[in-house]
DNA sequence: ATTCAATAATTTGCATGTAAACTACTGCCT
DNA sequence: AGGCAGTAGTTTACATGCAAATTATTGAAT
């Protein structure tokens, strides 16, 4: 009893030291999208209409809507409403797929290559300024056991 | 010009080290998040009222509502909705504060108070089995290296 | 006592996240 | 050809997330 007590003192008021990994990992990354989304606001962006460009910008040619969503680690529904947001900023194209009609592949457009141009320093800076405490070493080290947290997460 | 390249190739798809580890960070959490959540969806709750309840467990007494909004890093609109959402689960009473009537303390009944002893066996494997990959050494160095990040991030 | 800036919450408007059901369309199987 | 399971997307319903404006109230300054 003396030594539950001990160990609950010790992990402060965590259950175990897996939560509070947990919940170091969750609230970080809430406040590192807080951030993101803040720049990307002052440009017009939300994060996920941001996460899309970049996805198509990175594949370089037109894609189809769910691939889109894989990468992102989404439900369908999710993208079916950013893509019409990106239309409606008349960003991105969309065209239903000659092979497959059931498929339908949107494609970035020159306006979104030069908002996403005009993005990338202001980005790159927040990177470096949200993650400056942080030595390269640790960052290392931080992205190498994230890793080992995702690969055990079976689906 | 080789030599950015090569920088480029090094790195992946990555501008920088500190946007890899950004998303990792996002994309792990992400994943966590998502399982958490299903988890609690079986017991008729959703994380935030989750949180909620756990915050006031731990609190162990009355809290006003934007203190509690506070504790998870939330904009004040989203606890409103969040209380009374609980207050229709009849799982929390809302009291208006006589010393300050801008005030409302919530407050934890006997029922959310038995869902929550309910709930913490299954979360605490939860927690082991999705962090099982880690190691305890690796799990001390995650939380501090998320620490400084956070630490990092002025408000 | 009266006015006013500050604080606690709520309301409103908009974008998104998830689940579940539904629509199109494809391809295979008989 | 006809049927049918499977896949790509969409729709709908619900809970949140954030920003900006609004409502109560408080406390301090005039």
């Amino acid at each position: 009893m003396a030594k539950l007590k001990q160990e609950l003192k010790k992990r402060g008021s965590f259950d175990s030291i897996q939560q509070e990994a947990m919940l170091a990992i969750m609230r970080t990354s809430d406040l590192l999208e807080n951030r993101l989304a803040r720049l990307l606001r002052d440009h017009g962006l939300t994060l996920s209409q941001y996460n899309v460009l970049r996805i198509l910008r990175g594949e370089g040619k037109p894609m189809p809507c769910l691939e889109v969503a894989e990468r992102m680690i989404q439900v369908a529904p999710a993208i079916t409403r950013v893509v019409e947001q990106l239309l409606k900023l008349d960003l991105i194209s969309k065209t239903q797929s000659s092979e497959d009609r059931r498929v339908f592949t949107i494609e970035l457009n020159s306006a979104a290559k030069r908002r996403l141009k005009k993005l990338d320093t202001p980005i790159l800076d927040l990177h470096k300024a949200l993650l400056s405490n942080v030595s390269k070493t640790d960052m290392k080290a931080l992205i190498q056991v994230l890793e080992s947290v995702r690969s055990g997460i079976s689906d």
